[in-house]
DNA sequence: TTTATTTTTGAACAGTGATTCATTAATGTT
DNA sequence: AACATTAATGAATCACTGTTCAAAAATAAA
């Protein structure tokens, strides 16, 4: 018998994840990612399904990583709700900290992801939504969140401004220091621009 | 010699923002735009340099349309720079009320338009925003907007903020109704959700 | 009606790159 | 060492679809 060696799989999502933010989902190549992992094109059928497999694997990662910290986060009682959703904001931008490449993807082919893939993928990502609505809950018992605004709507609202923001900060990052994007965020959410 | 007959060119843009809408930029195919045009596969090229200009020429009719009604309602003495900045909110949402398909097509295919056509498109965005900046800038000389937010920041931060929750709306409309979320966007906006 | 010019057609072409699979290599077992 | 089993290879295949272009059709002018 024959035992594997080394972690293909793993060299194969890392390499993908440099591709896929380098090139974007569609113009990458099975081929330069097998290139950078150091494996032949055809090994990487033997770790995914097909290109899309590849991606899909990646966003499950992160989900799950978000989640599980997030969890994490909430459990925390020395913290009130608004400690809470600063941190939560921080979770997302930590992402570009640690992984640049991957938040790009992460960012980039969420709509990719949301179209392809949704049954996969809706799971993961409303969970994440659902805890971060019960932040907002909380805050709203403790009396310092309004109650007038829609908390559905509200997640939406904010995960696509985080969205946008880190897609312009990732196409010129010279723009801005990723830690006055995020100030300004949490800032905004939390007061909006009236005086 | 003979003359063109009818607007192919029209009937070929009004297609292909049904055929992008309907099934995303890459997966729509040229030959399902022509047969919904009513005119031959080749015809599209008659008219259009290739698929992307297609796209292209879709994105530079709405900024340019959104472009010319921001510009005439800065003009409006009669506002007040809150008036103006929910009016031009309200641009956004009512190409959504006015043309669903444009407006699905405006919001999923940002992305794309930002990575293979940014000389190109750029400009009228940027100065879209730059509009969407004097009225912050004027709410700031009236004293009712913070200056302690970055206005550069902000842009975009709302900007992605409206294009998320038009994608989920997109993705499910029965879920809520477009006016709900307009109102929940420019409440947000505004006062955050900090009691 | 004939000719000239321009528009339109749609089948054929061509480039691409994801995927397959017969072959080879590596490792463990007897 | 010989064998069995699984991993890995990468050139060939295959499907797909954007684009081209020779031919046909439509219209206007002579």
């Amino acid at each position: 018998m024959r035992v594997k060696e080394g972690n293909k799989e793993k060299d194969i999502m890392e390499a993908a994840i440099k591709v896929f933010a380098q090139a974007g989902y569609h113009k990458a190549k099975i081929s330069k990612i097998a290139e950078l992992a150091g494996v032949a094109t055809g090994s990487v059928y033997l770790y995914f399904e097909d290109k899309e497999d590849i991606l899909l694997r990646i966003f499950d990662n992160v989900w799950n990583k978000l989640f599980v910290e997030l969890k994490e986060l909430i459990a925390n009682k020395t913290l009130t709700a608004a400690d809470k959703l600063d941190a939560m904001i921080d979770l997302i931008f930590d992402i570009y900290i640690e992984n640049p490449a991957l938040a790009i993807v992460f960012v980039n082919e969420q709509n990719h992801i949301m179209q392809h893939a949704s049954q996969r993928f809706t799971d993961k990502y409303e969970k994440f939504l659902d805890l971060g609505e019960s932040i907002i809950k909380e805050g709203i018992k403790e009396g310092v969140f309004s109650n007038s605004i829609d908390i559905k709507i509200l997640r939406y609202f904010v995960f696509g401004a985080i969205k946008n923001l880190l897609q312009h900060w990732a196409a010129d990052p010279q723009n801005y220091p990723l830690n006055k994007i995020r100030q300004n965020v949490k800032f905004i959410i939390k007061h909006g621009i009236k005086k």
